[in-house]
RNA sequence: GCGGCAGUGGUCUAGCCUGGUCUAGGACACAGGCUUGCCGAGCCUGUAGCGCGGGUUCGAAUCCCGCCUGCCGCACCA
């Protein structure tokens, strides 16, 4: 079963999704007036709020519904803490590759080995000249090691005057919640599992983001750090999801090289030992109904297992999700980790405080362990972008309620008052909570193609009937048919409409294609 | 980071090879006006460009160098 399906249109090329996302205000390259900076990207209007919608999805589905705590802490974190996470020993790093076999090593593995010398933190000139010097050659074929590349993923800066105390713009958002422990245990109740969220930037100094969107510098990311008893890894609303059904690649299938699907319901991947306990498959499933609440195809996502080499320093098991793209192939948009007790376990003995709790009948002092989902917002912007652009014939067609513009508001004529009651009616659905849209330039035509564009799912016109009788039409996006609805019951319909709780017939009386009549005859105007 | 190709208003593009006639032309888009009685109609007016920096030359969009950015391949993505 490989992937051999095809879209629901070809991407003709991936540069006009990306020129309409520039042109219609999705996305702008960062610090464009000053020739542009790699790895960044500005949210324009448009992205901006749908970039928001997104995240307020996942605070729905990791927040709100699950009674998870969320925290908001500094990006720019001291030294010590990453240095006690682990992420200044795996971060920053001197690699170099053999120029015969293209194998690439670790320098200060490879030197300790053969050398008992320690190098890390030594500037890359002279590791590279000792590298000369010792005659040190690649372990796997012999060949001469090339040039030294400085592997720092981490963005470094000094905090405060004298640059003495060496700062990090963090990695991951997790690490602020492993430091704050201890007051989130007692403001949770002293219980467990205790989710804790987190959503915010997140840095990785790339050495060549490619790809767009899809590995940047700067990017955001939404993480719940969940705190279980390593002794009973379960989760009490898993009946919930336990029949979700979950399409698994594993690990040992992947280093057998083979890319085998097997599909599960949650449940039996726990009890078949796919996934190691109830509470991962219980985050897998939550994962997999957030993304297709985001109106992402089923069929076009996964769970990959990563193998033992792929894992983090901190995982003992991490399942990613997978979003099939046109562009980019599988993309990973969100890895689920079971870190274990590793981070809390190294901040108790790096910072010399006990971050052990008693769990209350039976008195048993546990350190808890760790299951993170940790999603990347912008490539999941990207999938759904992309996803409206496949699927809106001529524009882009988003799931209703994520449209950064939910209605589009036009006097039928710029004249007779028209306007001026349009914009009154733009008004109270602003007022009522919509992301509205007034447009009175050019042609009615010409407004229903833009708002097209953009995905705005219904527009409201205005037209002579509407100062007469108190009713304006809707329109459908997807088909363009129109009813007639009357203005005080317009908030309550769009919003049935936008839910997908209203079928849109239902939502007022069909409009005839042509009011018939007259037309020809009476030739005359004033 | 290495190699190849490329960069002209918001978008697409003409011009570049064979420097001057380019105070850079067009289309679409956008803004204002007229018009317009339901699906990118028309007319008028307007805004706006040679990626950045240096060099060659009497003269550079055009030739040369460096940088930046993008695309493709390699590497990297803990």
């Amino acid at each position: 079963m490989l992937s051999s399906d095809q879209g629901v249109k070809p991407l003709s090329s991936g540069e006009e999704l990306m020129e309409l996302a520039k042109r219609r205000g999705f996305l702008w390259p960062s610090f464009e007036l000053y020739g542009g900076a790699s790895g960044f990207y500005d949210f324009g209007p448009l992205g901006s709020t749908l970039k928001n919608k997104i995240v307020e999805k996942w605070r729905e589905h990791f927040v709100r519904r699950e009674d998870s705590l969320e925290i908001d802490s500094p990006t720019l974190t001291p030294e010590e803490v990453l240095r006690a996470s682990g992420h200044l020993e795996h971060f920053v790093d001197l690699m170099s590759e053999c120029g015969k076999c293209g194998q690439s090593f670790k320098i200060s593995e490879l030197v300790k080995e053969r050398t008992g010398l320690d190098v890390e933190g030594k500037p890359r000139e002279e590791v590279e000249a000792l590298l000369e010097e010792k005659g040190i050659t690649c372990p796997d074929c012999g060949g001469r090691l090339g040039k030294v590349l400085e592997f720092n993923t981490m963005f470094r800066t000094t905090i405060g005057p004298g640059g003495r105390k060496v700062g990090y713009l963090r990695p991951e958002t997790a690490q602020g919640i492993f430091v704050d422990f201890r007051r989130l245990w007692r403001h949770g109740r002293e219980r467990l599992p205790l989710p804790v969220a987190q959503i915010g930037k997140g840095y990785r100094n790339e050495i060549s983001p490619r790809q767009g969107m899809i590995r940047l510098r700067e990017f955001t990311m939404a993480e719940l750090e969940v705190f279980f008893d390593p002794e009973n890894p379960t989760h009490p609303s898993f009946g919930k999801v336990a029949g979700e059904r979950l399409r698994l690649w594993r690990a040992e299938d992947e280093m057998k090289g083979e890319e085998r699907m097997v599909e599960v319901s949650a449940r039996e991947a726990v009890e078949k030992g796919m996934v190691c306990h109830q509470l991962m498959a219980y985050y897998l499933a939550l994962t997999k109904r957030f993304l297709m609440d985001l109106g992402l195809p089923e069929e076009r996502l996964r769970f990959r297992e990563q193998t033992p080499g792929q894992r983090a320093h901190y995982s003992r098991e991490t399942w990613d999700a997978e979003v099939r793209t046109e562009r980019f192939g599988w993309v990973e948009v969100a890895g689920i980790a079971y870190r274990t007790d590793y981070d809390l376990s190294r901040h108790a003995e790096a910072s010399g405080e006990s971050l052990s709790v008693v769990l209350q009948p039976g008195k048993r002092k546990v350190v808890c362990h760790v299951v993170e989902p940790s999603f990347g917002i912008d490539r999941i912007f990207y999938c759904v972008l992309e996803t409206a652009y496949l699927q809106g014939r001529k524009g882009l067609r988003f799931k209703k309620e994520l449209s950064p513009l939910e209605v589009g508001v036009f006097p039928l004529l710029r004249r007779d008052g028209l306007p001026e009651k349009a914009r009154e009616v733009a008004e109270l659905l602003k007022q009522r909570g919509f992301w509205t849209e007034y447009d009175e330039a050019g042609s009615i035509g010409r407004r229903y193609a833009r708002a097209d564009e953009v995905g705005i799912p219904y527009c409201v016109t205005v037209d002579h009937r509407t100062l007469s009788d108190g009713t304006v039409t809707i329109r459908e996006r997807e088909t363009a048919r129109q009813v007639r609805t009357p203005l005080e019951k317009l908030p309550s319909v769009l919003s049935s409409l936008l839910k997908d709780e209203l079928r849109f017939e239902e939502a007022g009386t069909p409009l005839e294609e042509k009011e018939e009549g007259e037309e020809e005859e009476e030739g005359e105007e004033g």
